[in-house]
DNA sequence: ACCTGAACACCGTTCAAGT
DNA sequence: ACCTGAACACCGTTCAAGT
């Protein structure tokens, strides 16, 4: 059978969610699509921008488009839905960490946060280094938050409540702060 | 010629200084000690434990002790401390993220962090949360930085000071939060 | 355009055996 | 206590060749 590009993408997904990132290789991907591991190599040119096609199509698949108005109510939603697409697969966080890490894709979450921020009033100065701040702490808390839920297989359901109010915490800790340094300056 | 645990982790971070932390593989280190891999084995169950210890030791030599008084001093002096120390070595930040990640050591800056913010009054239920989210803020944006620094191999004397007070910057949206929060409370 | 088959240059880890 | 030598079960990537 032959595949095309979106076929990868698809069954790479499928094998993430499956078996996690670690066993997310050439060779088992290939496997599980009846192929040898080189034919990947006709659709993508490395491992890297295999997975950072991956990345994009899961937080493609996760978005919830309509956007609250106000900057800081439109901030927390980018981050909150960011957040709910990585964590709809195992290893989610920090496939989409790593891809961010070695500087490919996974852009629009960025823009969207930028875009909100100017919107705010906040001096243009500000603006990457506010929304690079909120993309560190959603990618950290998540990554963490991820990794431990694996570990403690059961009894998650319990611990579900008291992650997402604690990521609404610190995420709450980011946004006063930008906040707070919005106020001292043009408004 | 014969080692011990200690001498195999300062090797380690010769290594990794020299070649960066994907060439830090048990056979290169194996390689320089003039020992086969399977000889690190006597000295470390296995690599993610040998890489605990590397990053420990890491921040154990970036460690300059005395601290200011006032909680919010106190916090950014120990996150500036933990961003050089990390600075200091090729892939640093990287490496002890990944040990973070994976559970093991490097405890010691979330526990200096949770002193300090609880001598500030902050509300103890919210301590830990405020901890981790400083700490998801300078290994995010460390990481970033020295990805990007050692791209831009020429020229990074220049981008130096910027990066300097855009950590800055980013740390005191981070701090203003938690100050916001603490006004918000018991205060 | 999409894939095979074979090879290259690596990994981490185990284990019996040596000193 | 510290190390050797050999093996096991893997990796990502390249490349000539096939359809």
């Amino acid at each position: 059978m032959r595949y095309h590009r979106d076929d990868v993408v698809d069954r790479a997904l499928v094998v993430l969610d499956a078996y996690g990132l670690a066993d997310l290789t050439m060779r088992r991907l290939g496997g599980e699509l009846g192929v040898q591991p080189s034919a990947l190599y006709h659709h993508f040119p490395n491992k890297q921008s295999l997975l950072a096609a991956v990345a994009d199509e899961l937080l493609e698949r996760g978005r919830r488009t309509p956007r609250p108005s106000g900057w800081d109510a439109r901030v927390e939603a980018v981050c909150t839905e960011l957040r709910e697409a990585m964590l709809a697969y195992r290893d989610g966080a920090e496939l989409v960490a790593t891809v961010r890490a070695f500087g490919l894709g996974a852009g629009t979450p960025y823009d969207e946060l930028v875009a909100a921020l100017t919107d705010g009033d906040l001096d243009p100065a500000l603006v990457p280094t506010a929304a690079r701040t909120l993309l560190h702490y959603v990618f950290g808390h998540t990554v963490d938050e991820q990794t431990h839920l694996q570990a403690g297989s059961v009894g998650a359901i319990e611990d579900a409540p008291r992650e997402d109010s604690d990521f609404a915490l610190g995420l709450q800790i980011v946004v006063d702060g930008i906040r707070a340094l919005a106020g001292a300056g043009s408004r």
